[in-house]
DNA sequence: CGAGCGATTGATTTCTTTCAATATCGGTGG
DNA sequence: CCACCGATATTGAAAGAAATCAATCGCTCG
């Protein structure tokens, strides 16, 4: 159990005046349908921390859960290990995203964040959110909201996982284009902050598999790849529904009276 | 888009007196960190519908979402319909269990609800719910902690699709029996509430697959069936660890400093 | 410059699907 | 009560997709 780079709780976060109102991210995060009065409380209990460097925890699985996060820069992966000690990478999270809701039912973290990069992140002591929540109901009606969007981006990912290699990859290129792009970046030029191992683990696949298909897209003209530099040239979008319709796989509303 | 077997709104939930108090599944359900009195003033917001047959629909995709609803006998499975018009299984309910959860965000049902089997559920109307939730903190905290715990099970599940097809089936029927015994029902031996089809689908497999690895447990002895009759003679476990660790999942925590 | 990791590419094997045929179950009507 | 029907389940053979095994390449960092 190597605690290399790991930082402690102790690591302190800093209480720099933290200013929600002028975030790039506000429209995503938190604050997203507060108003100012309560975006104001809000960020008197943000705090921001120091710098996560490439292959430093944010937290680990079984880590008291006193706090959750919100990604400013850089990028993170969240993993679980299994019973054989294998990670397995179950998001990405971007910047402007949050990280740890999975947390609220239990005191304790059930996964690993990791940076795959150098990040910045704000945190929110638990304790002082529950206060707030229990003071605006905007925000906790946000945060349902929240959760429970992430309950359809996990189930969005299921369905993925029904789908071919060729499927899953593109899903989850556009899928990182659209969210690049909802923040104001390009949807077609993006850098991966990932290895080719971590996008085969996070899509059930191997690291050969996932090789191949880049080339095979490259040959097809679909994108352009250089490392981890991704150009998409045409629409991916016809490479999401190769397959026949699976047998047996009647559309529900087909029954008997 | 036929409707036939479609029970409106208008179906009329009868205003009997419910009672979770006396409700064999009050510790899995809402109730569960409520007292008592906290528990009457639910009571009071709770309607019960009259019986789902199979192949009902609860709701549909799309449906206004006005209340959320819990399992109280039978089964049903949730679903959604991929751009193709295939029928995506993304869970199956047991009693107990509440459904509609993953709605909270937005005011329509994201996916549909059928009955496998007769079903009774009862009904909460979400504005109602929601008043109380503001005015009983307990409850809320409730309702966060089964959204959070939405998203693990999801996760899981999502683990599973990494996993070979004889460790997806094997984990399926686990997670079942868990979910009987959790309830007091035997945790070996068990009727299944859907058909094989329905389960390929759940698992992203074929039927007949699902159906050779039903004959390849009965003969490993691991288990008798009979059509959905199932009986569990030796612990399956050992058969969800049958593949070498794969190769790039090493565990996060071996990072470079 | 060499070590080492990540990425790519090729050859082969394994697992699951697909296609196809048959069997069984549950219900219905004669 | 039994024969028949459709739906569901099982089983077999062949094809296909991805994993595994193996080798090479290229880049970055001491």
């Amino acid at each position: 159990m190597p605690t290399v780079g790991y930082a402690p709780s102790s690591r302190g976060s800093i209480r720099t005046p933290v200013n929600c109102h002028d975030c790039a991210f506000k429209r995503f995060c938190l604050p997203a349908y507060l108003d100012e009065a309560e975006t104001v409380r809000l960020e008197a209990i943000v705090k921001r921390n120091r710098p996560l460097h490439k292959g430093d925890h944010l937290f680990r699985a079984g880590d008291a859960m006193q706090q959750i996060y919100a990604l400013r820069s850089g990028a993170l992966k969240t993993y679980l290990l299994n019973q054989d000690g294998a990670e397995q990478i179950t998001g990405f999270v971007l910047p402007g995203e949050l990280i740890g809701l999975d947390a609220f039912g239990s005191s304790l973290f059930p996964s690993y964040a990791m940076a795959l990069e150098t990040s910045l992140v704000c945190s929110i002591a638990l304790t002082e959110l529950e206060e707030l929540a229990d003071a605006i109901p905007h925000l906790r009606k946000q945060l349902f909201n929240t959760l429970s969007r992430e309950l359809h981006v996990e189930q969005e990912h299921l369905n993925h996982n029904r789908a071919s290699a060729e499927q899953r990859l593109s899903m989850f290129l556009l899928n990182l284009s659209a969210r690049y792009s909802r923040r104001g970046l390009s949807a077609v030029k993006f850098i991966l902050p990932m290895s080719r191992g971590e996008i085969a683990n996070y899509l059930g696949l191997t690291t050969e598999t996932v090789s191949r298909l880049f080339t095979r897209f490259r040959l097809q003209g679909l994108l352009e790849v250089q490392g981890r530099e991704i150009q998409l040239t045409r629409p991916l979008f016809w490479v999401t529904t190769p397959h026949p319709v699976p047998a047996g796989a009647l559309p529900g509303a087909i029954i008997h009276a």
